[in-house]
DNA sequence: GGCTATTGGACG
DNA sequence: GTCCAATAGCCA
């Protein structure tokens, strides 16, 4: 008897066995259509040694129904899976199901009839059916299409369809991308970039798994070196896979893609229509799609012949999904490249930690580029003491930047100002009662959008409409809005400075790839004096005449502090500094503190990155973080307070006794209540040879909670929250 | 008894 | 996850 087992896409199953029926064909990693009680699932066909079950005996199995007509998953992408899977905790199916992340593409070729000239005359020649057939010749389409090219109606042509003149051809929907050609535009490299770019040359054309980290600092070309080994990529026939932190950034990366490559690459991300969804992952699987450009949910695409994988800013948080899955794609893309058997490259101006020990130590090659590309140099970075140069009330723009915002705008250069504050206002209150307005499915303050009109909650989506009077003690007209977003601080320059051009930038104001494009397009045409925005602007963007950065709060990715609160305002600073002075004019930076002495600030006036870095490290060292040890957050979550409370103290009391592994808590989680449901935080530390996910599935294992409570486990957590 | 809400187990 | 059947809870 034929039987295979099949991972299915469901949670609770895991592992079926099911009976291949005669005359179908399938092999590991085939995806195919099991029975399922009533119902219909898919699955993937998986070796019976790497995904054990409870034996089943032969005359219960059923039949499989059907094998879906795509490529089977090939085992570089199954031993990818399991690895996820076991290292996050995760169930193997929700990880798989990210490879098969095209519904549409599973059902096969969606087809279409086109026309085309059979060569057979008609029975009867009229003007319209000559005037038709002279026009078509060598062409081909839809009956719409045609029409319109020859300039005779459907109905002409519908009867030349019938009397055979017209014959039908079934054609793929799904056009292929056109072509990236590796030679199509060499660009050329200072002897830095050429000694990189060689090296990574050497790499992809040797094919085999090969870390690097690509160090340089802001503005030395990164992109157009890691072009090089792409470039290699596609002369050999292989595909790449670059990772981009944000859809935003695609923009602005596609352009100079195509500068290069002469086509565009194929778009990756959550937001595609699916469509599109099902033509990339076709051509993915493929083999045709050569270079795929997406953010994290592309790592797990089936590629036929992966050559090169790439992580562009690789040290951004956003490569850490916290929702689902919680994985870290940088880390994942590494072992996908690992299990592929290809070179990956990290490329970052201010590298991760981790990624700088995993150099040190050896396991990542690490590749400089110390200087800015052509003329440009690294701007000059000094602080502005918000306690000795106060803003005036309900302003937080110290006269000194105010004074330099002007002068840029004298002489016709743009100024950026970072905040990473979405909307107006963080909060708002009732100036007769002190009410303030909270999240009622969330413990997070409301936040003003004065542009949309709304009081949004930045955590769950709830919104309203900011009421007339309060909604505690009926006072109308009483609100008050407090401390300062994006939008209020564009507010304060458009007052400070009447005839500045002003732009916000966040993610509210930059959702789409177009509005992206827009907003480059019109600061690259200088109509724009000042841009304000969040860390959106802190990456990717390139503009000559930007000479001053105005961080309006360095200190604030210092609250809360988790444990890479330093590391990330560093990150973001350098990278907010980094858009300063990228042409021939210096640039200037600006660190408004209330904490100037800080090490963090006082490392980014000195440029001494690698003091920042030795000083985290110690930190790190004592915290028993990474790269020394790793922690793990377990979140408790329910609708009810009470239960999630319980079931927590109930994980706290059995916590195991293991060697090298600390765990803490419960206590609530940093955000209480979160989407309407009630958080309780475990922290478990491990030493660095303590197996900690090894014990935390043996310890959740033990236990059976009540419906309503979720348990997720977070490795490597980054927010914290 | 007859109806609905809840819960636990099976699904291969 | 979802369906189904057994069970508990409720009213008449």
């Amino acid at each position: 008897m034929n039987r295979v087992r099949l991972l299915v896409f469901n949670a609770a199953l895991g592992a079926l066995d099911y009976r291949v029926p005669d005359g179908m064909a399938v092999e590991p990693g085939s995806v195919v259509i099991a029975p399922l009680g009533p119902r219909q699932i898919t699955g993937i066909v998986w070796e019976n040694e790497h995904l054990p079950t409870a034996e089943v005996p032969d005359a219960k199995l059923r039949p499989l129904l059907a094998a879906l007509p795509v490529p089977p998953i090939r085992a570089q992408l199954r031993r990818l899976i399991e690895w996820t899977a076991d290292y996050y905790c995760a169930p193997m199916s929700a990880v798989a199901r990210m490879a098969l992340s095209s519904g549409q593409a599973l059902k096969g070729a969606k087809t279409a009839i086109e026309y085309r000239l059979s060569g057979q005359e008609p029975d009867r020649m009229t003007p319209k059916r000559a005037q038709a057939m002279d026009a078509l010749q060598g062409e081909q389409g839809s009956i719409r299409e045609l029409a319109e090219l020859s300039g005779t109606s459907e109905g002409v042509l519908r009867g030349l369809v019938n009397g055979g003149v017209l014959e039908a051809v079934e054609v793929d929907l799904d056009r292929p991308y056109p072509r990236a050609d590796a030679g199509h535009s060499l660009v050329e490299l200072n002897p830095d970039q050429e000694e990189v770019a060689g090296q990574l040359v050497e790499a992809v054309e040797a094919g085999k798994f090969a870390p690097f980290l690509l160090d340089g600092v802001t503005g030395s070309g990164k992109t157009e070196t890691y072009f090089e080994p792409m470039a290699q990529a596609l002369r050999m026939d292989r595909q790449v896979l670059v990772l981009l932190p944000e859809i935003a950034l695609t923009e602005a990366f596609l352009k100079r893609f195509e500068e290069r490559f002469g086509a565009p690459p194929v778009v990756w991300h959550s937001s595609l229509k699916s469509s599109e969804r099902r033509r990339a992952w076709r051509a993915i699987a493929a083999g045709e799609a050569q270079v795929v450009v997406g953010a994290r949910s592309a790592l797990f695409l089936p590629f036929a012949r992966l050559g090169l994988v790439v992580v562009d800013e690789a040290h951004e948080v956003s490569f850490k999904q916290d929702d689902g899955v919680r994985y870290n794609a940088r880390d994942v893309a590494v072992m996908r490249a690992r299990f592929e058997g290809v070179p990956a490259i990290l490329a970052s101006a201010t590298p991760a930690l981790e990624s700088l020990q995993m150099a040190a130590s050896g396991i990542y090659e690490r590749l400089e580029l110390p200087s800015r590309f052509g003329s440009a140099e690294l701007p000059d970075i000094a602080t502005l003491d918000l306690t000795k140069h106060q803003p005036a009330r309900q302003h937080w723009l110290a006269p000194p930047l105010v004074e330099k915002l002007q002068e840029r705008l004298d002489r016709g250069e743009q100024s950026l100002l970072f905040l990473n504050r979405r909307g107006y206002a963080p909060l708002t209150l009732c100036r007769h009662c002190g009410y303030r307005f909270q999240c009622p499915n969330c413990s997070a303050w409301l936040v003003e959008h004065r542009l949309s009109q709304r009081l949004a909650c930045h955590h769950c989506g709830h919104e309203t409409a900011p009421p007339a009077a309060c909604p505690d003690c009926g006072e109308p007209d009483c609100l008050v809005a407090c401390g300062p977003g994006v939008e209020r601080i564009a507010d304060e320059v458009r007052e400070v400075l009447p005839e500045a051009r002003v732009a916000v930038v966040t993610s509210d104001t930059l959702g789409s790839p177009e509005r992206a494009a827009a907003f480059i397009a019109e600061a690259q045409a200088q109509a724009i004096d000042v841009i304000v925005g969040t860390q959106l602007v802190t990456k990717g963007f390139h503009f000559p005449e930007l000479t001053l950065v105005g961080v309006v709060d360095a200190d604030l990715g210092l609250e809360g502090g988790d444990l890479r609160a330093a590391e990330r305002t560093y990150q973001q600073i350098a990278q907010v500094a980094g858009r300063a002075g990228r042409g021939e004019k210096p640039g200037e930076v600006l660190l408004q503190t209330r904490h100037p002495e800080a090490a963090v600030i006082q490392a980014l006036v000195e440029g001494d990155r690698d003091a920042f870095y030795e000083a985290e490290t110690e930190a790190r060292r004592h915290a028993g973080a990474p790269p020394f040890g790793r922690w793990a957050a377990i979140i408790v979550s329910s609708e009810d307070e009470a239960e999630a409370r319980s079931a927590a103290k109930l994980l706290g009391g059995s916590k195991p006794a293991a060697d090298g592994i600390d765990i803490y808590g419960p206590a609530p989680a940093p955000l209480s209540l979160l989407r309407g449901r009630y958080r309780y935080r475990l922290l478990v530390n491990a030493r660095r040879n303590a197996d900690l996910q090894k014990v935390i599935r043996s310890w959740l294992g033990g236990h059976e909670f009540p419906r309503g409570v979720r348990v997720a486990i977070d490795i490597d957590p980054y927010s914290f929250v």
